[in-house]
DNA sequence: CTGTTAGCGCATTCAA
DNA sequence: TTGAATGCGCTAACAG
């Protein structure tokens, strides 16, 4: 590709004014038939594309803020969940939203070099994901706020739920029901929410509880790590799934195996995926479109008003009791927090 | 709010010059704690936020294209669906994905109006809805192109599925499955796809074959229609739904009146959204990410190329024979187109 | 450490 | 219809 021509080159090109080249480029209609094809020409020839940033200045638009949410987004229908608010919410308060689908370690760090080196955001949206304290460093010098969900970083707002005692909910919930062998079916150890929920289960499972760790988020991984669930301790008949997915996967198994749910074996999931009522999973629901709703306001406040701190906030838990659990005695949902 | 202000009202403001401003303004280092603190304080009383495009003009950082696309975003998990490709090949193409959800007609011409206005994204993607000739004409005289998933438009390429053909394809599965009264569920009217499905439906159900509207597109929906449809023609066996959502609330109606599937009404959907094969739904997947990849391509070329057109294309469908429908002698998937 | 000066690429007067 | 000159708000040398 070629350096970047402006007007001047392709004016000079076409023998003409910057003027014209800039009428042209614009659809005025008050430019000679003649004179424009010439200039159209020079522009194809010099494979000319008019910069943005001076046509804003020059015209003295309107200076929109932009956020960039970063997230694993199409890992999981949960941050379709979270995005909807998040758009919303930005939008109402005029801001633009930038998606960077970040989907592995060196995509994250690709974006983010990109918000520093060319201030392309005024504000970054960080979804289950942390940033290195070097990094937060730069983008607090650089004026650049920056809000997190799910995923606790000192000096960051963030939105989040207990996971330990979610997991410990959960736990406990099919131990009302009369499980007495309780396994875990956790997500890739990365992810610090999904360890909180592994360490409330145990807390309340024991230490001795299988558990079967899954390498991605999916029902087919949910099923495999079931099945190994199952041959590690073949008397299990409460599984507690890190996620709903995976805890759909163990459904999938279980009925594989004519396995009874809940009869033999009693499952909750966590989220409360779209669609988990329909498949009547039991699951410890999360607020995801809050998450969204709260990212909005605190990145739009934290841009408003770099001055006004705001606050972390913790969300609650529910406890969705459906067909995948027994309910000993009408359980009823539960609150948390 | 007050008017813009500039680095020269704050630098007079605070009694320096405006570098000494852009230095703290990009936290150099080497501004005295004194210096800093007066024009950090003149920059708050005046409210000050700095231009963006101002920014980048001077740094003459890259000029990344920005596409809008405009989409019913978050009404169905068909979109998500389709952002995921779409995402990752502008993130290829080095463009970066502004997200605009369209909840209403007056949202779809704010954001059109914005981008004309502002020329705020070098190209468009829109997603499921039309745009008035003068609209186009509007666009193309800034030469902004702009690209269509499953909404053909004249002159602007599209891709899209045969609707029509899906709708037959759909209504014939379930009468070689030995249905012999189908019914069919719409959805809104204005979407025109929908509408070419209820079409090829009719195409083969006849033009007496029962039809019940959804207002919107959800399993909630779809039970009420499933019911209304029901209550129309008690001897209905086969129900052709417009949408995967609409046909999971057709199972749970059925369900709730105790008719047996495929036993005594097969139901077929439209889609193939993500856990469809988990509820065993016999549908009509359409190739969503393929919509996303070519979308992401197609808006790529345009804006490298603005010369060179770019043609629409059809995609192809596949039905997916599950448990919601009976197989005649072992229906395998059948291609079309 | 701080101020002055000169562009960045384009839209837009104002003359011609 | 066209061209020359001016400024948008900011960064980045360059002096001091």
């Amino acid at each position: 590709m070629s350096a970047p021509q402006t007007i001047y080159d392709i004016a000079t090109r076409a023998g003409v004014g910057i003027a014209t080249v800039s009428r042209v480029l614009n659809g005025s209609s008050k430019v000679g038939p003649q004179t424009r094809r010439r200039v159209e020409l020079a522009m194809r020839e010099l494979d000319y594309r008019p910069n943005r940033a001076a046509r804003r200045l020059a015209t003295g638009g309107p200076n929109r803020p932009r956020v960039a949410a970063l997230m694993p987004f199409f890992s999981a229908s949960f941050y379709y969940a979270i995005s909807r608010p998040l758009a919303s919410g930005l939008s109402a308060a005029d801001i633009d939203l930038v998606l960077c689908n970040v989907a592995s370690r060196t995509d994250k760090q690709r974006f983010l070099d990109r918000i520093v080196a060319e201030r392309s955001a005024e504000g970054v949206v960080l979804g289950s994901m942390g940033i290195g304290p070097d990094r937060h460093a730069e983008l607090r010098r650089l004026g650049i706020p920056v809000v997190s969900i799910e995923f606790p970083l000192p000096g960051i707002p963030t939105v989040s739920v207990d996971n330990l005692k979610g997991g410990a909910l959960a736990a406990r919930h099919l131990v009302a029901g009369g499980a007495k062998r309780l396994g875990f079916i956790g997500g890739p150890v990365l992810a610090i929410p999904f360890r909180l929920r592994e360490d409330g289960f145990r807390s309340v499972a024991g230490d001795d509880a299988p558990i079967e760790r899954a390498a991605e988020v999916s029902p087919a991984a949910g099923a495999k790590a079931t099945a190994a669930l199952i041959q590690a301790d073949p008397t299990i008949d409460g599984v507690v799934c890190v996620n709903d997915l995976l805890a759909v996967g163990a459904l999938e198994e279980l009925a594989r195996r004519k396995r009874r749910v809940p009869e033999d074996v009693q499952v909750i999931g966590f989220d409360d995926l779209p669609l988990m009522d329909v498949l009547g999973l039991t699951t410890v629901r999360q607020p995801m479109s809050e998450f969204g709703d709260w990212a909005a306001r605190a990145i739009a406040a934290r841009i408003a008003q770099p001055s006004v701190a705001v606050a972390s906030q913790e969300l609650g838990l529910t406890l969705i009791p459906r067909r995948t659990s027994r309910t000993a005695a009408k359980t009823r949902k539960r609150q948390v927090r």
